[in-house]
DNA sequence: CTGAAAGCGCTTACAG
DNA sequence: CTGAAAGCGCTTACAG
């Protein structure tokens, strides 16, 4: 088998014994609206054609023809994050489906960075972007805005940006009320950096949790690294250098969290014996460490394909509206009842 | 400011007072090259006015009339896997350095979906693929061929198919030798699915490594199942079920190796106390554990990276040769040394 | 050194 | 219902 040259839409046509206008006509319209391209027999003689001749249309010739490229960009903070990778997984999905294709890049949270990858991604003419690692005060985005560019975010917001989003003010409460509810009275938290929604409304969440259990949560009960296992050892040992260990430790993400476990290990508090831990997003690890993580369960695959589907939206009809999902959580044995 | 249009060649060359051609061939030449194109001071005239009009050249339009799209494909069992957006991460690096871009996308091991998405890649005309989930028998990679499409493999071997890979069978031979230097004398693995060389060579090479001490690996010490957190614990609920505790584990990644860590503490086994654990890749994680994970550092970006110049030196010159890069042991708390 | 022309594969008014 | 033509933005022999 030698490899043939791949047919075109001038080959079907010359093979069908039509035009391509009609060929494109056809094949570019659905079983009902077809119809009204070209009578029955032709209809089936070019769909048959193509078939034969295994075409399938190029489409950087109908790119340029359209000025659409049917490509999105996602740019995430980092894929070898669980989290995001989930996300654009969901992108990718909803995207194929939709007859897109999504290319993705790394940010590592850095504006520079950022903003050179979002040039890469217009420079290959993409439709639109998923912008998943949008800051609290973000530039880019009004930059983005003012050039009329379509994007949408995903996972963390950012003033009114339209995006899908889960909602974490919620999953803080959750946190807040299942340890109070368990009789913790002095816990810590470990959150993400303060450019990151995320991270701000899960501690805000988890703060409101509290007081309605008549509990505060002091500033130096909140430590700020990152969102990783590192993260995490190096918020255990800031909070242990502050003074006494708190009964309870909140980490805003499961990685973070078995770096803090770490941590506490090595200055002898064992879990959940000496103090209760929970985690956030409950990554596929969390279920099966040596002692079960508690965490949230936040639908990050939904939020990914919900991101695309507003994009899509936003740019076949008018700008749609944001959309939020609700975290679940998820009780496990790195928590427990505390005798007061 | 008003959204304009893009500008293109024809923008650049009426504003520079030249045809199309000569902005297109300076455009497209390097400093030295250029001059043969252009007189010194119309090159520079050309040079300035796209950069005031901010000209990025239509990646659609070059494409169709090359026959070149300068995008790849990449295609991997999981995104979510670390190991994987590793390697993606180094072919994306490497790829957008030489102005390519890289489309990944998940086959989930699964033969169907992996054909299904190699079609739709190839239907977005990439200029070749990057296969990190080849299988030892591979009827996919035969098909590519046979139709002549240029592809890399990366990470698991297949046949004689070229790519970039780590020398797998040395990093279990460096596991063995870790394990026996110890004193470990009753070694058991839980190796990751039949289909993926990775899993088979560092067997191979633990098995080996072993028979070098004077050890030999049984049948009923292997385990197959997968290379997660859950493949881990139902590793070890296998071992355990066929027999006495081993006094030490291999497992062929480090997620495996969590998961197992955890059902062993179900089964009453401490580590290193009771059995000596080792992961494989050296995962973040692996450091901030509760117990440092023992495991084997590959230079998995490395391996991306080398692959996409793999396949950029086969799209534009005669096939290369196989790359492969050599992992090294960490050692950590999961293993001790064992008294006799 | 520079220009004019052809054509990559496609879609879409415009005719008939 | 179907066709012929124009043109999207680019590159590259071919002239001069």
């Amino acid at each position: 088998m030698t490899k043939r040259q791949a047919p075109t839409l001038r080959t079907v046509a010359a093979a069908a014994g039509v035009d391509v206008s009609t060929v494109s006509r056809v094949l570019n319209s659905g079983p009902p609206e077809r119809e009204r391209w070209a009578g029955p027999e032709t209809v089936e003689r070019i769909l048959r054609t193509a078939a034969e001749l295994g075409y399938r249309r190029n489409p950087h010739g109908a790119s340029l023809r359209t000025a659409r490229s049917q490509l999105v960009g996602v740019i995430v903070p980092r894929l070898q994050d669980f989290v995001l990778a989930t996300i654009f997984e969901g992108v990718d999905q909803a995207a194929a489906e939709r007859g897109y294709a999504a290319f993705v890049t790394n940010s590592l949270d850095d504006p520079a960075q950022r903003e050179a990858r979002v040039e890469q991604l217009l420079g290959r003419r993409v439709d639109g972007l998923v912008i998943c690692d949008a800051r609290t005060d973000d530039p880019l985005l009004r930059m983005l805005d003012a050039r009329t560019i379509p994007f949408v975010l995903a996972l963390r917001t950012s003033g009114d940006h339209v995006g899908a989003f889960a909602d974490e003010v919620h999953g803080g409460r959750l946190v807040a009320e299942h340890l109070a509810s368990l009789g913790y009275r002095d816990p810590a938290v470990i959150a993400g950096p303060g450019y990151a929604s995320t991270a701000n409304d899960r501690v805000d969440g988890f703060r409101e949790g509290l007081r309605a259990h008549g509990l505060t949560l002091s500033d130096d009960r909140v430590v700020r690294t990152g969102f990783d296992a590192e993260a995490g050892r190096a918020g255990v040992a800031e909070l242990l250098a502050r003074g006494p260990a708190p009964d309870s430790l909140f980490a805003t993400n499961d990685f973070a969290a078995i770096g803090a476990i770490g941590a506490l290990r090595d200055h002898g508090l064992r879990v959940p014996d000496d103090i209760g831990v929970v985690g956030y997003n409950d990554t596929p690890l969390a279920d099966s460490l040596p002692v079960p993580l508690t965490t949230i369960r936040s639908p990050m695959l939904d939020i990914g394909r919900a991101a695309f589907t507003l994009l899509e939206r936003h740019l076949t009809a008018e700008p749609p509206e944001s959309l939020t999902f609700t975290p679940t959580l998820i009780p496990r044995a790195s928590t427990k009842t505390v005798r007061r």
